[in-house]
DNA sequence: TATGAATGAGACTTCATTCAT
DNA sequence: AATGAATGAAGTCTCATTCAT
């Protein structure tokens, strides 16, 4: 019985994702082929379709791909002890995500996929949904924050989260062009932004030393 | 051969140029066709290359409009006199900018500018062209800030300027997503930010009341 | 202005027309290609999809092409004199268009069109409702015998038509199949079957000198 | 290598066939792929290959098969008894298997065969020579007629059979497009076409009462 | 200058057939 | 014998660009 395993197809699957994820993030979505994925992924055109049905499935399996958020929403889930070591643990995984080489074309395609989810409703889906994960994991911390008096009572903990993604969607886009960035400094200057707004005199009394 | 005048030719340009903005923004570069932008600007597509040489030129001549940030750029320069007015005048303009509806067409246009620079040299040009001149004009106003004491003597004017831009940046994006953003919420935030990452205690005290 | 004026339209789209019944006609439907058809019909494949909408549509305006039938329904409606006439009219134009030559492509396209319209909405549609105009003539040139005491009162006028025209029918599929066919002999058993069958003793008489 | 029985073997050839019968009959030779052939019979594409070499094998071997007009030619050679009888049988049985619903799928399949018999060779000789087969009889038995004194002695038998066979070809198609046809008036007609112009008067009295 | 018909390269997708298991 | 995953050739259609008028 030449019926391949489940693991074995998820393996090929893989196989041809990773290598459209190369080719997208080389010459764009649209300009990348049907044939330049196979090329890249050693199957034939006809396999693609084994697997996808369309090319466009391809793109928005790429797009769906949650593990872009992942490590974030784990690592700021199991913060559970301190918002403020929360805050900086997500500063520190995100800006060495932004300049992982590994990533750099997963961080090329999402651009695409920005782009895309203006007018591609499942990618739009895709995006607003990883979005909304962050945010309301985010949302979490700050309120636990100032439930525990670290942060301060007036601060509209949606807007602070919003802003934060925002500004990582902004130095995305700037690292991607290529820009030479001191990525040090921008750290201090996040921190000393999330520290002057949010956190009350008390935490930054107490974690000063 | 009748001749046209240089105005009529302009004329003829931007009428082009406004067809094919609405149609990037409606349908995106790739999915609009040359017969699309001929037929929204009621012009023929033979016409069309009378006045750019290819379909590429058309997306980089919209890229390259230099409307995108020009009235900031103004603003801020004239704010020559008091550096605090001056971001407070940024936040505003840019905040206004965020949600009006003359531009999105230009913003949703600008999105796809964004991933197009990842590729395309001359898009590349404009779109990290057009952000080293506000991020100039950010470093400039905060230096000033500086030496006016306003402004704390160890912020990184250059970082300040990247992290502010990446916000309205990633914004941008989350507004063209159709989100529903308490952008006043934000606006507090973003000045809270700003407060209490750059400002002296004197500037803080002087602008307190 | 190049725009083509609407004889040349015509001209044009009928040379595709052309084209595609040799192809058809030599390979079938669906053996042929649309690179066939622009090669024989001497435009680019390009220039084929400017007249029409898809390879189906050309199959279907040719089935549609309503020169089927036309000689005889004009040459039948024209008949008023004498029904008896009118049917040894038509016998002799179908006998006679059974074997030109110049009809060959189009005999051996139209059984394809009765293979299709068996699937085909648009084809079927095409198909009986020509053998519909012909049957209903067929029926008013019986039902006027009948008035005229020529066509026996009893004879049901639609049941004879459809007999008739499925005679045919069966006809133009043997001489198609190359069958070699005395339509000399066939010529003398139908207009047998039809004196026989339909038309009164006074008819016979009449017309037996 | 376990080897199956020469029964087996047939009964799993035929289970593609009538598998291939639906689905040809459903969607044309042309639309129904291999897939489609292998999901209907429930085996594998593979399998298909080990009982039949390619796809136009299957549809040559539908078309081969001689149950067609077995039934008539059986039906005709064994009324030896009386020719008028014979060709009362005839039209009973072919208007009988006109409307079966069972036999539908093969009328719509073997209209599928006259197209393709213009330009495969092996279809038309399959449909040729079952023509022929039918044709023989049908002479045969009217040249016995006319020893006998019933059929009139100037006909002639090949153009009549053609005739006959040529209504029922034509017939088939009509029925098989869904028209409304009075199939009784039908057979009256055909009556009396063949009483008409056939029988001798000799016949007709002697049958009459 | 302006037009729009014409071009043809190339994209996506299907499907008959093969072959390792 | 049977399976079904893999193949790749080929088909339909699109679209940026050209050019005769």
């Amino acid at each position: 019985m030449p019926k391949i395993t489940d693991a074995q197809r998820q393996t090929r699957r893989q196989q041809i994702l990773d290598a459209a994820l190369r080719c997208f993030s080389r010459d764009g979505f649209h300009a990348t082929t049907t044939a330049d994925i196979a090329r890249e992924s050693g199957v034939s055109q006809g396999t693609l379709y084994l697997y996808f049905a369309t090319k466009e499935d391809i793109v928005v399996a790429l797009a769906d791909d949650r593990h872009q958020g992942e490590a974030f929403l784990s690592a700021m889930a199991q913060s559970e002890q301190d918002p403020i070591e929360g805050l900086a643990l997500l500063l520190e995984l995100y800006g060495a995500s932004l300049t992982d080489p590994h990533r750099m074309e997963a961080r090329r395609v999402g651009i695409q996929g920005w782009a895309e989810a203006l007018r591609n409703p499942t990618i739009h889906a895709s995006v607003t949904g990883g979005m909304a994960s962050v945010r309301q994991e985010l949302v979490r911390l700050i309120e636990r924050g100032q439930r525990a008096g670290q942060i301060r009572p007036e601060i509209e903990p949606d807007a602070v989260a919003r802003v934060l993604i925002a500004t990582f969607q902004g130095l995305i886009l700037q690292v991607s062009w290529g820009e030479t960035i001191d990525l040090a400094a921008v750290g201090r200057v996040m921190r000393g932004m999330i520290r002057g707004a949010l956190f009350t005199e008390a935490a930054i009394a107490a974690h000063q030393p």
